[in-house]
DNA sequence: TCGTACTTGAGCTCACATTCACAAACCGGC
DNA sequence: GCCGGTTTGTGAATGTGAGCTCAAGTACGA
């Protein structure tokens, strides 16, 4: 084992074989770079290449242990503990994010809402009561480092810079807007109109 | 200009773009790849040379025609013309789409939703009425050849199926599951907790 | 103990993507 | 018409990732 740095890309591929490996601890112990490699549609160098980034664990003739595996993989990623998030903007697309029970695989707990909607203030999805957003401040004091965004594109910035002064260390955002931010925060922006635009390219 | 294939980071890169074009489009008339480059945070030659796999139309001295890079860019992306959408899975996620305006800025039209569930089919949510899913062979005719895929991870598999046997040339995938279509059918999958899981390696 | 079948880890090469650097093109003013 | 200041378009250089290959390690049965 030497080391090195992540690249970019295999870090992106980490929590695709995280997802697969946590299905397949269900039903074996160990398992090939090979039979991985079929499982999620990767090339198995591919795989064994990743790995080896963070060390080398893999028994030849047999495989990697799965369990030994994903331990590896959630301590790359820093998902060995669980991580809390905020959502801010409740509307559509933040209700179906407080609703959805998904994020928990990865150790995600959506542990608090807010809006700044009179008439969404005090309702609970999810077990999860929406607050006033002037509350963010309290994301500090309640150990809250991530947050997802799904406010309008025009909030969005203002609503970044307020999470980033809360002391939000990375942000998941989903308003069509370049936000910019220190470098100290990370911040992944998924526009799905973006996406959809892509797809006629290929048809 | 050349014939070239123009690679994949670049398609990626060309909506990028095209939102930004259409912002500045209001305010300005040319634009050099200098300042497009500070507005949307890529590297000013990145751009000059994606550009250039579709024709070179810039004035030296001058920069780009705003108008005319927003056409060249829509056609290249094969946006010139209005698309039709298909949404199947009307629930938390779904509605969300369904109600977000933010498609017709690439000239998307959700036209048409899908659902199993007894209970949602013949409601309404902007203008589109949820229909029976084993109505889905309907979209041949009515020339809808994109789709939106929200159901279930254990569904999401057979609704591609079902899809491309009703003709769909392209799917947007929400489902965290890698689904497997025939080769001239182009898939893109949007997995939200993925990315999710993706920043706390960044913190 | 040995042979066979299997698998890892890593070096290597090839392909692709990004960035640099600069000649050539253009504008506007004089 | 020419000059200074800009900016394009593109080859060349650099950076990054993917996939092939194979020596060496392991299991297991004969
Ligand atoms: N719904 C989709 O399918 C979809 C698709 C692509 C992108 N998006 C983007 O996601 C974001 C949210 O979309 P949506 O459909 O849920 O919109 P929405 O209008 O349904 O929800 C926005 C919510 O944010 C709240 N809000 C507004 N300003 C706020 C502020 N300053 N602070 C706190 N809360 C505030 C509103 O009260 C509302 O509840 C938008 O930026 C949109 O562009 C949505
Ligand atoms: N909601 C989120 O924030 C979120 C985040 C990440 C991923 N996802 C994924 O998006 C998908 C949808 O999520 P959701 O939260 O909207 O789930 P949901 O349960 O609210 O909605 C699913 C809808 O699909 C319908 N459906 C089920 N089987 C069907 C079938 N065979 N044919 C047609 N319709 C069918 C259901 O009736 C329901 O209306 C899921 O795959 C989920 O994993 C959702």
């Amino acid at each position: 084992m030497k080391y090195h740095r992540i690249p970019d890309e295999t870090v992106r591929r980490l929590p695709v074989y995280l997802r697969g490996l946590l299905f397949l601890s269900d039903h074996k112990q160990n398992i090939s770079s090979r039979n991985l490699a079929d499982f999620i549609s990767v090339n198995d160098s591919q795989i064994r290449k990743d790995f080896s980034y963070f060390g080398a664990f893999g028994t030849p003739g047999v495989g990697y242990d799965i369990r030994k595996l994903i331990r590896q993989i959630k301590k790359m990623l820093n998902l060995s503990v669980s991580h809390k998030a905020a959502l801010v903007g409740a509307g559509n697309l933040g209700s179906a994010i407080l609703a959805y029970p998904g994020f928990r695989m990865y150790g995600f707990d959506i542990a608090a809402a807010f809006d700044n909607d009179p008439k969404k203030i005090g309702r609970e999805i999810n077990n999860v009561r929406i607050e006033d957003i002037s509350s963010l401040r309290t994301l500090e004091r309640r150990k809250i480092s991530l947050a997802i965004i799904a406010v309008p594109r025009d909030a969005a910035q203002q609503t970044a810079d307020a999470l980033v002064k809360a002391g939000v260390k990375g942000i998941l955002n989903f308003s069509p807007l370049r936000i910019t931010a220190p470098k100290k925060v990370k911040v992944i922006t998924i526009d799905i109109a973006m996406e959809l635009a892509r797809l006629p390219y290929y048809i």
